[in-house]
DNA sequence: CTTTCATTTCAATGATTCTTGAAGTATTAT
DNA sequence: ATAATACTTCAAGAATCATTGAAATGAAAG
């Protein structure tokens, strides 16, 4: 992922709406939410909750697959998992005083240069 | 930080520019380095170069202080992992699956809810 | 085959964001 | 004081993004 690529990633989260949505698609877990549901409950009309799916689905974040009537979208924890390692990683070099303000992670030392 | 906070950081970081501004600052370590050097380094007329800072400013993710002539800027290593830690634990509930897909961060097992 | 349901796409509009060059502000040197 | 340096702010235009309601598509049921 180079910081084009990156920033695009970026850019598709950088929506409370679309927070929203991934927030409740962690919350659904594997089997995901299908677009109605996800328009529920973030409380958006249909046309605008599909909006910001399919700059979930550009970017990556989230994929999608029909279900008889209905599709289902699921988070795509790969692609997050890549977005986050690119800050850290290439980004950031791997920087300790990242690493250390990153208390949701219980690391142990930084990892080797490399790896 | 609520959605609509990480949303405007991740707006901040949703530019190829600025995430040459993080690169570069990571770069230079705890000193920083100066608008003027940040131009050069990412390629940027010097007005282009001071919105892209403004905005990185106004997130948080930066912070100045005026050196003499130049104002010197540093990276907020805070900032950059109060979001990391909302992504993380606040938006994807500390989730296993997602830890398991980040792996610049030599994690142990996950951490316990509410620590 | 027509209707219904679930969702997307379209079109129009308004709101933000980005870029560029010119003008303005702060700080130091002469 | 004047000039030079280092940035920022402003103004105008182009580009992108978001919201709304209406129309179109795809799948299943009657």
């Amino acid at each position: 992922m180079d910081e084009k690529e990156a920033a695009g990633v970026f850019q598709a989260l950088a929506n409370a709406d679309r927070l929203g949505v991934i927030r409740a698609l962690v919350v659904a877990g594997p089997d995901g939410l299908s677009a109605g549901d996800i328009a529920i409950e973030v409380g958006a009309a249909p046309s605008r909750a599909s909006f910001h799916l399919a700059a979930l689905a550009d970017a990556g974040i989230v994929e999608r697959e029909r279900q008889s009537r209905s599709l289902q979208y699921r988070l795509s924890f790969e692609r997050l998992g890549a977005l986050l390692n690119f800050l850290m990683e290439d980004c950031c070099g791997g920087s300790a005083q990242l690493r250390a303000c990153t208390t949701g992670c219980s690391c142990g030392p930084a990892p080797e240069k490399g790896r």
